[in-house]
DNA sequence: CCATAGGGGTAGGGTTCC
DNA sequence: TGGAACCCTACCCCTATG
């Protein structure tokens, strides 16, 4: 109903492209998290660039004959078990062809810390922060929370507690006192 | 590497369904390690059980209602089914899926229907049957479907439409015009 | 270490708008 | 009718907690 499609412009469909050049195709989250192409793609989300660049790879992909009052006819082909060197990477027109896709990212997991509650980085940062004389316990750890606005409710200091046993017994924590 | 996706198949799910029945939701591993379960998953993990049960509980519950509706299409089996007659193979192996389609649902919108229909096996099925020499047009793909007693509405003509020019552009399907 | 719960990310099928 | 944008689901991996 009031759904409006919202067209790709040439700007973000550049910083698509040239984000796919520098991350590979499937990182699409990582394109979305470079500051180099971001500012383009912000009303864009990982999803949408999926969707573009398989609409893109699609009118790129087909024979652009103009004929269109022809009925085309399809052969299936042998199927495809030998994923050999077969890209599939149909990139729409791409002219620096100089650096390969291969090395996109060397790793396919970076799942870097961010919405959701990292409860280690958030100890290991504070105690960092807090690195005074001996250690901090956790009532300031507790208030260094605070001050971060991170949320800081009665399960947390629980969670924190028990998180605290179990880094210490992992030998990741050192208890001083 | 690995990495190949490997979809659920309709006794895998059932397996699934039957062993939350009996051990409960939760119960992953015990579900696995169960005789009457065990041969039909024994390519899943207790992860991919518990992904799963998450998924049927996403497709077919909450329905404009607050119920986190439990089980999936309990259908109440008072006892074992015991379809363990058909364990043919416990290995791993790759089936094709070529001969089911989707069942006759006279429905016209199958929104809400869990079993989405599978064009693909549809087209390929009627590829290889009108194995043409020069292959096949749109229209005798329909044809072969209507005499198949398929849906062929409005919906579907366009959905058959979009799926072949994808397929082509994938180079699973070749355009010989 | 083993197990479960939940978040997050991508791929693909299918649909809606123009 | 075809293309483009969008939505929904399947599947899998990762982290956190017990």
């Amino acid at each position: 109903m009031g759904n409006q499609k919202q067209k790709w412009t040439q700007d973000e469909e550049d910083a698509l492209i040239a984000g796919v050049e520098k991350h590979g195709p499937g990182k699409w989250k990582n394109i979305l998290k470079d500051p180099q192409f971001a500012p383009f793609l912000t009303s864009r989300s990982n999803i949408d660039l999926k969707d573009k660049w398989r609409n893109l790879s699609v009118s790129n992909g087909a024979q652009g004959s103009k004929e269109k009052s022809r009925v085309p006819k399809l052969k299936a082909l042998p199927a495809p078990p030998a994923p050999t060197a077969t890209p599939q990477n149909a990139a729409p027109a791409l002219q620096n062809a100089a650096s390969d896709v291969t090395p996109p990212d060397a790793s396919q997991n970076d799942q870097d810390a961010k919405n959701p509650p990292r409860y280690n980085a958030m100890i290991f940062e504070a105690l960092s922060a807090l690195k005074d004389s001996n250690g901090s316990d956790m009532n300031a750890i507790i208030k260094f929370m605070e001050q971060k606005n991170l949320q800081v409710n009665q399960n947390f200091r629980r969670a924190l507690s028990t998180k605290l046993r179990r880094l210490v017994s992992q030998g990741k924590l050192e208890k001083v006192i």
